[in-house]
DNA sequence: GACCAGGCACATC
DNA sequence: GATGTGCATGGT
């Protein structure tokens, strides 16, 4: 580790200060983007989101009762329609059925308790999961993505096919646990993938662009 | 028309 | 345990 993470935050804050993250009106709201958004442009999760708020349907009861058919169709501007209607309604009926609908509630729970129980729930995997407990839920969970990874595999910081969870630790250690600071650091981290780490990178205006490692950037694992 | 997007579950070897 | 594949819309 050639350079610190508080030195990697700090140019990128700098360079585009507060990511105003998650985009959302409600921790429900966030709990649905985080499932919508498996895979696919925020864009096109924003369409899905408008839809259901549109309909009514945009609160825990009102997904849980309603017909498979209407939601797959309310959702499908987000992609993969079918899976995620399936996805949505169980992890609705896991916050009916252990929190009373109330997403307030969760954060009673005892964070690996909670993070645990969301890995259980059909369709939520670790980064769904940490995105919940993050963003709608404000526990310092440290979100870990596939611009996270590329990002830091990219620059020479972490091996390329180090698995989700060595990641999160790769952060979680060095870091004080701080829900803002989580927030920020994560949003920055998807803005730098997005705009200089991605297939073709653009790496001039990149604010990382002195960081990278000697012979350049890596490859993509 | 190819390629990509803020994953996850499941099949197969 | 590692590797491959299906899921699907919309923007570039």
């Amino acid at each position: 580790m050639p350079v610190s993470l508080d030195e990697i935050f700090s140019r990128l804050f700098e360079a585009w200060g507060p990511q105003q993250w998650w985009p959302a009106e409600t921790p429900f709201e966030v709990i649905v983007g985080a499932v919508l958004v498996q895979n696919t442009a925020w864009k096109n999760v924003r369409r899905a989101i408008d839809q259901l708020s549109r309909a009514g349907r945009l609160s825990p009861r009102a997904i849980h009762t309603c017909p498979q058919a209407e939601l797959e169709t309310l959702i499908r501007p987000a992609g993969y329609y079918r899976v995620k209607a399936k996805r949505l309604r169980h992890l609705v009926d896991f916050l009916i059925t252990s929190y009373d609908g109330s997403v307030d509630a969760m954060r009673a729970a005892k964070p690996e308790l909670l993070r645990a129980a969301l890995l259980e729930v059909h369709g939520v995997g670790p980064e769904t999961a940490d995105s919940i407990l993050l963003y709608a839920v404000e526990m310092p969970s440290f979100v870990v993505d596939t611009y996270t990874r590329r990002v830091l595999a990219r620059h020479g910081w972490i091996e390329p096919d180090v698995d989700y969870y060595a990641i999160k630790q790769f952060f979680e250690s060095r870091l004080e646990p701080d829900v803002a600071f989580y927030n920020e650091f994560h949003a920055l981290l998807v803005r730098v993938g997005h705009l200089h780490c991605r297939k073709h990178p653009s790496c001039d205006a990149c604010p990382l662009v002195d960081l990278l490692p000697e012979g350049g950037i890596r490859e993509p694992a």
